[in-house]
DNA sequence: TAAGTAGTTCCAAAATTTTAAAATTATTTA
DNA sequence: TAAATAATTTTAAAATTTTGGAACTACTTA
């Protein structure tokens, strides 16, 4: 496995490790697509911090976001999720 | 899923989250057992930030150790890996 | 028992991550 | 065009994580 494989992996495993990307990560298995006003209602963190996970969470390849006027939705990669995480969604949840 | 699960999940990406906890866990994934000695080799890092990175994978349940006078071994929990992360022995060599 | 080696714990520093206020950008609508 | 709203970026702070020196514990052996 090269060690470019092994800085992405680090990248997702950062991503999903704090709470609060992990539960995103967890409620978008369910929904095929979420907003900025799903997550949050679901987290009372300020915008800038919900910003900042939404680019982690990006920054990981596991989001990708779309703009639909003023709002942003957000979709689950879930191809690439399974390749690093096989199982992930069975796991948990 | 439990939130019990969720803090034992976080605490697993946490673990897995640093290159050289990462890469320890790669290292155990082919060996039975390795000691520090072998860590120690393998990463230029001190005893005690070595000696760090073993409990932070003890305390994700990941890692087991054993004490054979004067030296330590270590052995990866492949149950629990499994359980939390079905498949990342074959994703992640 | 004394000396030596392997590893841990304590402590403080350096580095990174998380957070939110303020300012900014982009879009809608009055 | 001006006002309003959604989200991002900038900036700085608070919190957490990573690291290593010094001191300590545990075990071996001379």
């Amino acid at each position: 496995m090269s060690s470019e494989f092994s800085a992405e992996a680090i990248r997702i495993f950062k991503a999903l490790s704090d709470p609060t990307r992990y539960q995103m990560v967890r409620m978008l298995l369910n929904c095929n697509e979420l907003g900025c006003v799903e997550f949050e209602k679901a987290f009372e963190l300020s915008k800038p911090a919900m910003s900042h996970h939404y680019r982690v969470l990006e920054n990981a390849g596991l989001l990708s976001s779309r703009k639909e006027g003023v709002y942003v939705y957000f979709r689950l990669d879930k191809e690439r999720l399974e390749r690093f995480l096989p199982g992930f969604d069975q796991a948990h949840l």
